[in-house]
DNA sequence: TTAACAGGGACACAAAGCGTCCCGCCTGTT
DNA sequence: AACAGGCGGGACGCTTTGTGTCCCTGTTAA
């Protein structure tokens, strides 16, 4: 990696607040220039910041010697054009993904996108990151006495074996989100439930039935006190962590057998999440009885969170973000350009 | 120049307190960690800042995940660790300088010491730029109605041509601090004042009179209303802006006859500035009346500046900051270096 | 000539920053 | 087992800074 690389990653971890004025002065310097000559008004009004605050970085920019004002409005002086050009090729590096994160949190209104370096396909190194992009916001939105449902996947393990605490949040409970599915032990949403409420000094509890039943073993088990009595917490949970899989993959992985796979495929499935298959649009193609979480649980929690990278993810994370009932997205470079490509097709067609 | 210190200088236009706030941070994270565990409360008084804004800071590093906050103090985190391995090559680029101008500042005991990277005796570029320093740190000290005094010189002349202002400085006066010098045009401190006035939209009076007097002379001329009333204007100067000379090299520009180039080379004579030659400890090796600033003049104004730069010139200007009367240095990298050699010395000496 | 819009001044109010002290708790020592 | 010292965190009063919102006067272009 460059020196410079290097150098702008130290600074957003060590003054990350710092950059976003940065990056502030950065837009009006240069929307000053585009706009060749320009008052505070009406920059402030397209830069949609109020006037006072514009007022105060203009009037900093000046003293710098970046831009001038005069009686007909500011323009950008010769040295802020040197500035504009020399920053140019950094931009993307320093903020490349900040405005990625900002692009795709507002196409589908959410309420936080984050975004790793990296490609979490390739590198152990991301994926790791990806983790603990994780851990970090499931504790901004952890509190006291929440109950936690998470999914299974790798990617939710990397999680859970990464997360940690300040304080052992003796209240919480880490539930699983639905059954079994006949993945590996280490992936399973019961192995991950465990480990992540041991490893931050949490409760957990477990869902020991296989996640696809038919109706009658629905109905019998669910009379069960000791299994209703789970699903219960399970389906109260106020925040839900679950990760994005590409519908085939999951289907195989999960050992469906040959002419449900058929079906899906006909139907268009394309991702997978929570248990549930969605086409491209975002529309389930096929519910059936969970003991589990259900749509309608989902669609009723507080606080949902996908957790998903790699550049192949791209496009189911693409359709989940259509369903739209997540809150905030954790991904990596490699998946959110993916979905960025996505986006730009979007607008070409409809401009067409 | 590298790329990293052409970013670092891209940053410092548009967020100029960003290796301050860098460096602090830097630095407590790095205090943490040569402490092992550390409080609060000597933590600040190690690091020599309030109880209340190390905690602000600390807070900080604790959510951006680089220390950890236990009952027993606080400790570094491994990624703390390793973002301070990743920092530590890139300290001496940075922050190199800062704590150069640091060190010097406070053994001369000035106010301000600025440094600009590079040689201004080898680098046209750097000679531009110690100029331009210099432009800064007069107009910060610049008041209204200020009477600001100049001495000729390569340096200043640089200073000279690239003095700007944002609004017109009408009420200001410009004045050389001594006569004519016998030097060329060019560098004279009459020339150098009226372009600085000229630039900057401020008044300027100019001394016609050769700076070196006999006693005899000296009297008659003072006698004269016109010049009396400006010298009168020039001793009353808020801000002094000098040069700072090797000795030998001013006494031979200035074309001094031999017997008194020698009799100062005996003295030990080793710098000069405003007229005035001193020896290595800072003491004036040979005074004479001038017509222009006296010492006596230069002792009791308010903001003394001065600015010089070259590798040769580190001894000289070290004995003009042992005089003791200037408030602010403006050098480059080149000379401080020689400076700090000199304090190297200074403290081997000391301890042995 | 006028209407629109420019920058700059002003001001009240909110918010942030800061120094300082205290308290209850943990820890290491006695 | 008791204790003392030092810890983090809470609190609070004060100052400084930031901010939204006007208004005023000058410039400009229609």
């Amino acid at each position: 990696m460059s020196i410079m690389q290097s150098l702008i990653e130290i600074q957003q971890k060590l003054l990350p607040d710092l950059l976003v004025v940065m990056k502030k002065r950065y837009l009006i310097l240069r929307q000053v220039m585009l706009s060749d000559m320009i008052g505070r008004r009406t920059l402030a009004a397209s830069l949609e910041i109020t006037e006072r605050v514009l007022r105060a970085e203009t009037d900093f920019l000046k003293s710098q010697g970046l831009l001038q004002i005069e009686a007909g409005g500011m323009r950008i002086t010769e040295e802020g054009k040197k500035l504009l050009d020399e920053m140019e090729p950094l931009y993307q590096q320093m903020f490349g993904l900040s405005d990625l994160e900002e692009r795709i949190r507002t196409r589908y209104g959410l309420k936080q996108v984050v975004i790793v370096p990296g490609d979490s396909e390739t590198s152990r190194h991301t994926k790791r990151e990806l983790g603990l992009a994780g851990c970090a916001v499931l504790r901004k939105h952890m509190e006291k006495d929440d109950v936690v449902a998470i999914t299974g996947g790798t990617t939710l393990a990397q999680m859970a074996n990464q997360l940690t605490t300040q304080t052992p949040l003796k209240g919480n409970w880490f539930v699983p989100a639905r059954g079994g599915l006949g993945e590996s032990m280490d992936y399973q949403a019961n192995t991950l439930a465990s480990t992540m409420a041991k490893r931050t000094g949490a409760q957990y509890r477990l869902l020991h039935v296989p996640d696809h039943l038919g109706e009658e073993a629905y109905t019998t088990l669910m009379q069960e006190p000791n299994v209703r009595e789970i699903v219960d917490v399970i389906r109260s949970a106020r925040i839900v962590v679950h990760g994005i899989g590409d519908a085939m993959v999951m289907a195989r992985r999960r050992r469906l057998d040959a002419t449900f796979i058929e079906a899906l495929q006909a139907e268009g499935a394309h991702a997978e999440a929570f248990g549930y298959y969605f086409d491209r649009t975002g529309t389930v193609v096929h519910r059936m009885p969970t003991i589990g979480l259900r749509l309608e649980d989902i669609m009723a929690t507080e606080v949902v969170i996908a957790i998903a990278g790699g550049s192949s993810k791209g496009e189911a994370i693409a359709a989940i973000m259509q369903f739209g009932h997540d809150d905030v997205l954790v991904t990596d470079e490699a998946a959110a350009l993916e979905i960025a490509a996505l986006l730009d097709r979007e607008a070409a067609i409809s401009t067409t």
